[in-house]
DNA sequence: TCATAATTGCAACATTGATGCATTAAATAT
DNA sequence: ATATTTAATGCATCAATGTTGCAATTATGA
């Protein structure tokens, strides 16, 4: 991954790399899977960076409304990933556990349909299989 | 639809009918589409019934826990559903409309097998398309 | 180096939802 | 019809997640 690229976006669109921004574009790189505010700010403290929560919360805004990341709502709390890494999830419902899951492209085909009917311009879709883990069927 | 049905599940897990619980139950069936707890306080206090913030969570709990309704997470907000009607949504980002949308089954061969990979026992499962409305778009 | 404005921290607030406890009321037994 | 049992309710409080106004700080271009 070429973190120049966001660089240069960010910079395009006035924005400034900060330390706390590059160690989040960093952080989220890594992440092969989704993350939520809570864990970034984990995975920024382990890293000496202790920026205020509002400050996280502003930063996952600007970064989605920049298209360096992607909003997920899951279960009420909201969750990010990297655009190139866009999949689905198996959500456990007994200890909330988020497994990726691959999934044919018909969904594609049929979205375009959906848009067309609906005459709506979408964005993103989610798509979520809720159940139960294999430790907790137990 | 029987709320009879409904009554006698409840009565058999120890559940009261109450007041509130059957005008729930009542407003729940007449709903075409998604309700959050915002929406059915609304509609209960159009037809004078006041209950409090709480007891509308925990009755929305209850009634999730016994089947007779759905819950799905959009975008952070709770919505139910009966479960015999259910669909995928067109989640609007600009004014948050939620419409419904029919999908071929093509999801519930992929869902079995997903479950079998992954050792998953699937209860549920939510697809939204995240966009913007005819209205929006302008 | 300086000026500008983006970013940050802080405090306060908003929304959604959960919980402990005393009171009320639905369903059952008498 | 009345008493008993315990589910349901209201109230107050709390928790988690996220937002916002404002003053202080800092990255960046000139």
């Amino acid at each position: 991954m070429n973190k120049e690229i966001f660089y240069k976006n960010i910079r395009e669109q006035g924005g400034r790399i900060t330390k706390i921004r590059s160690e989040i574009i960093k952080i989220m790189s890594n992440e092969e899977c989704l993350i939520s505010s809570n864990d970034l700010l984990s995975q920024l403290k382990m890293l000496n960076v202790n920026p205020n929560r509002s400050t996280i919360y502003r930063e996952l805004q600007f970064l989605t409304k920049n298209n360096v990341i992607i909003k997920n709502t899951i279960s009420g709390v909201d969750y990010y990933e990297m655009p190139h890494d866009h999949h689905h999830h198996l959500v456990c419902m007994g200890c909330n556990s988020i497994i990726k899951v691959e999934i044919s492209n018909h969904l594609e085909k049929q979205e375009k349909q959906i848009a067309k009917q609906n005459k709506f311009n979408i964005i993103n879709h989610s798509l979520e299989f809720y159940g139960y883990c294999n430790k907790c069927q137990a």
